[in-house]
DNA sequence: CAGTATCCGGTGCGATACTG
DNA sequence: CAGTATCGCACCGGATACTG
């Protein structure tokens, strides 16, 4: 038997997707991260229902992404918007992985809608997986998946 | 007006989650990088039915994703699998950000179950946002967004 | 401005049965 | 082993109306 019939239950990818997998979640992260954060803002940038934004604003404050925060700018009154938590900011390379791919595979021939830049010195930033040792990049090919300590067996009655 | 007020529906984010952003696609895929391309063997991994997945092999397929591959191992008879494209292969930062994500937040008391390491030393692999002219890791606040060449404005009958 | 409540419809998913 | 066909249902999302 090898580390193939491990179960993936527990598999971390499926359980950040059961918190961020659903249709509008990581879009309304984007913007988020985009600075836009406000409720009517947002409904006008995704074309999403009020409803559904509601529902999913709430499912990503529960889950601790945003938080919801009253604010009042000068001689204004108080508004309300959405900011991402430290949780939140740490899917950053998640969602500029997704946007690497769509550039490069998925882009209008004029090019891609957003650029992402070190604010220090202007060069675009690329999202890469590397080695915490040595720090070089790697391919998949150049990886090696195994067992952690959370690893359990595929259940028995699905096997044949 | 700012950028702000650029729309995004062009975003590569979205157009790439139109693609894998479905409940099963990136499980398939986790299982694609892990060794996992047998039909029969992503029904055990997966708790997915058959129909669904066959469903989802051939958008993948379809999106050049995943190849369908006949092989015949020495002495046995012919199977099929499904083989990663270098496209495909270009989502490990996709999946190796979710899955680090999870591990972080998600995992259990007895750690993640997977491990992901670099073949050569054995050390542990991560995702990282980094600038693409100094290497340097960088967090969301410490870069800037700005439209890229095919920024369109938000479509003005959705302003008020 | 910032939502909530309600209803309704389509799609995706799962179960089951079947084929080469 | 490697799927396809069919069907029913649940859930998600959209539209609309309403509230503080």
């Amino acid at each position: 038997m090898s580390w193939l019939e491990l179960d993936t239950e527990n598999c971390s990818v499926q359980r950040t997707l059961d918190v961020i997998g659903d249709r509008w979640s990581l879009l309304i992260l984007r913007e988020a991260f985009n600075g836009v954060r406000r409720f009517d803002d947002l409904t006008r940038h995704l074309s999403v229902s009020e409803s559904v934004l509601s529902r999913r604003l709430r499912s990503l404050v529960d889950a601790g992404l945003l938080e919801r925060v009253a604010y009042r700018a000068e001689r204004q009154r108080t508004r309300q918007h959405y900011r991402l938590t430290d949780r939140g900011l740490e899917l950053f390379p998640v969602i500029t992985a997704l946007m690497q791919w769509g550039d490069r595979h998925l882009a209008d021939d004029a090019g891609p809608a957003w650029t992402v830049r070190h604010g220090d010195c202007g060069h675009a930033v690329e999202a890469v997986v590397r080695c915490t040792d040595d720090g070089q990049v790697l391919t998949a090919t150049d990886t090696k998946t195994g067992p952690g300590p959370g690893a359990r067996l595929v259940s028995p009655e699905s096997r044949h």
